[in-house]
DNA sequence: TATTGTTATACTCTATAACTATA
DNA sequence: TATAGTTATAGAGTATAACAATA
């Protein structure tokens, strides 16, 4: 690692904490130290993107919709006509698991199928008015969800945030 | 959202791909545009954390070490005698999951339990000589791995990153 | 022969309730 | 009464193999 912080956990001995004068043959720990795996990518990215969706599966209850049902309800709505296939490959989902949530999408009345114009094999996902209006609120939404949750960064560094992670994984 | 850009889906219509001049019913899309998906930070945050850990898992596949066990190891190995409880706060696991996760630890060598020096209900954690030497290489990995990771992105940038997702989860 | 969509299935990860031993 | 560790279990998420229909 490039920048690794001095370990600085504080430990308090049981000699501390017992008032007899015995030393202790183990040491407890007062504060946990995770300095070292903050310096790790892996680790911040993940705990920063479970935090907050955690935050987006309470505000999006309300609309029935979890994070990749919200991702794939919202490629649908700006890519009408859509595949199964290209959203496989644009979210990065196994078409085995797409199945089910589209079928869910689809009973919902959310979503309507219809024949791909020129492969037979595929079929075009189109939203329903029920689902591009349902959309359009869970859009704003998560664009409030945004507000509050980039309220500790600044504009500029949302942006810059933003930039940053596509360049990790785009 | 304060800056989506503007949509950009490339359509085909069937009329382009057929040879024939019937006007379609249904239009194909040819490029699936995930502009809007990209101007959330739940989205980005997701995409770039699963992108590192799936390199992760490929990298300390070799010392038997998934994300959950690695994390647990290094606060552990910097926090010799760290509790569950402490692990399971520090970490945001829960505790039932990490009885089996501690258990599958010790039986492979690389932790031991010691009683805690104050409290009869709590289990110190605590590194064996294997399992210190084997974190040293683990976390030398996981150097090489950051490395790799963020060669898209100079020193400034890494840093920047790391410090904007704190602020996410902190 | 390759691809789309699908079924069945297994495996991992995460979450909840309830118990015991100790503080 | 509250907390640490544990058990059992349920649910969600993710993975592979294999099939029918179409290109």
């Amino acid at each position: 690692m490039a920048n690794a912080p001095p370990s600085s956990a504080k430990r308090a001995t049981s000699r501390a904490a017992a008032s007899h004068s015995s030393l202790p043959l183990v040491s407890a720990v007062d504060q946990v130290d995770t300095s070292y795996l903050q310096t790790l990518l892996g680790y911040n990215a993940r705990r920063a993107a479970l935090t907050i969706i955690e935050g987006f599966l309470e505000r999006m209850a309300e609309f029935g919709l979890r994070p990749v049902d919200f991702s794939v309800m919202s490629v649908i709505q700006h890519n009408p006509g859509v595949t199964s296939r290209q959203l496989c490959a644009a979210l990065n989902l196994l078409p085995p698991n797409l199945v089910g949530l589209v079928q869910s999408l689809e009973a919902r009345g959310l979503i309507h199928r219809q024949p791909h114009p020129t492969d037979g094999r595929a079929v075009g996902l189109h939203p329903t008015p029920e689902g591009a209006a349902l959309m359009q609120k869970a859009e704003q939404a998560a664009a409030d969800l945004e507000v509050d949750r980039s309220a500790r960064l600044t504009a500029a560094q949302r942006k810059t945030l933003l930039e940053l992670l596509q360049k990790i994984y785009l």
